[in-house]
DNA sequence: CGAGCGCTTGACCGGCGTCAACACCCGTGG
DNA sequence: CCACGGGTGTTGACGCCGGTCAAGCGCTCG
């Protein structure tokens, strides 16, 4: 992906015929001369980890999709606490919500390292007339954000702390190495989870010992899962 | 509603050009024209509480639009526990996601008395082509589903029991009686919250005891809202 | 009137939150 | 190179919230 993208801004619309992830996003169905049409017209953009995208209830003039890294959705409540809503991942899309409302519907922050690319509303808007299968794509990435939502509902919030850790870990697994699973940091995770960070940390620590993973790196975000069944009876 | 729609399937479509919520709907934009080449194919269809309208995983090819009552998306966990993952009111959609995926991503049950019209999904992608404008109603559906399934995140799936079942109460009001609130089962509503059904009739009649709400009717579903503001701080 | 279902209430216990101390990793500057 | 400091993760003690089990009530419908 960095080699399809350089870090500069200039002149990044012709990239996106080059661009290796292209046939998985919006694009995947332009021609040529479409693109002539939108030339100049999206940027590049990188984030680092903490950094604020967008915030809630801001006019949405842009749409991003993401390259590679990490972007967490988050609401603020009344009393502070705050809550992820969502995990975005390369190909996803953020603030698609402002199509139809135009304004974006939570705070959106880096994860991690972030590339993306950011796109005009209106870019998309001209684009609907000369590709009628852009429609498709759309509801295609719709769909899955829905799907998203509703997976993050019934797997993630539900049942007992170590049932949430086990899914959560699961969940995170490299989609080409399924026994590796990176994980964010504590607080981030009981964001997910609603539970403290504590607790977290706990039900980790218990199933490093139970053998069921085994931690890779040396800060506690990259485990082996070496028992897989343990993690999906929890 | 029922003045518009009899309870026979009997020349359905035809009714849709003088169905009252037809605005909130699909078909808003749709011209006299548009309609004779769908007619006859739009089903009007009754289920009963409790009654499943379609499975999780079966083939998707219709999509319902609801005319009154409620109806309930719904996940069977791998031990048995179901878990509500929304709950959708007058002018939702269901099955959606039929139209990128083909497939149901829920069970769907019916938690009222629930009368709705069944449309094969053809007709909506034949009607594609006719109304340009069905796209972005169709988009403003798709955004209300993400929207509500979020808010479900932040809103419900967070913080103290008391907190939810408050958040829960305030958003069942009935929206031109802000200050009655109709509720399900407590069975369900645990489904919804993710507490057990104990838990949450504890909770109910704590907010009766300390006069937040007052027991409308005489099987515990309808209340009136004394103190939101308590309810709000929960 | 009785059966059955849903709601309520109580007693008890376990899981998770709370508060606190400490270990570890890292960047910084001496 | 080491000393220091802050951020993050871990671990312990304790208390409370919510789950569990159980009994009893009230409504509805046969």
């Amino acid at each position: 992906m960095i080699t399809a993208y350089p870090t500069t801004a200039s002149s990044v619309s012709s990239r996106c015929q080059t661009c290796t992830i292209r046939e998985i996003v919006l694009f995947a169905d332009l021609t040529s001369s479409d693109f002539d049409s939108i030339h100049g017209k999206i940027e590049y953009k990188v984030f680092s980890p903490g950094e604020m995208i967008f915030d809630r209830g801001s006019a949405g003039d842009f749409l991003y999709t993401i390259h590679s890294g990490l972007a967490k959705l988050v609401r603020r409540a009344d009393d502070g606490r705050d809550r992820i809503v969502r995990v975005l991942r390369q190909s996803d899309l953020l603030g698609i919500e402002a199509l139809a409302t135009k304004q974006y519907a939570n705070d959106a922050i880096a994860l991690t390292p972030l590339q993306m690319c950011k796109i005009p509303l209106r870019v998309i808007q001209e684009l609907n007339r000369l590709s009628p299968r852009l429609h498709a794509r759309l509801m295609e990435k719709w769909q899955q954000a829905l799907q998203d939502a509703e997976d993050w509902i019934a797997d993630l919030n539900f049942g007992t702390a170590k049932k949430r850790v086990a899914n959560l870990l699961l969940r995170m697994r490299h989609p080409d190495q399924p026994h590796v699973s990176t994980v964010f940091s504590r607080a981030d995770m009981g964001a997910m989870l609603d539970l403290k960070f504590e607790t977290v940390s706990r039900e980790i620590s218990a199933f490093v010992q139970n053998g069921a993973i085994v931690q890779i790196d040396n800060m506690g975000r990259v485990f082996e899962i070496k028992d897989e069944a343990q993690l999906r009876r929890a």
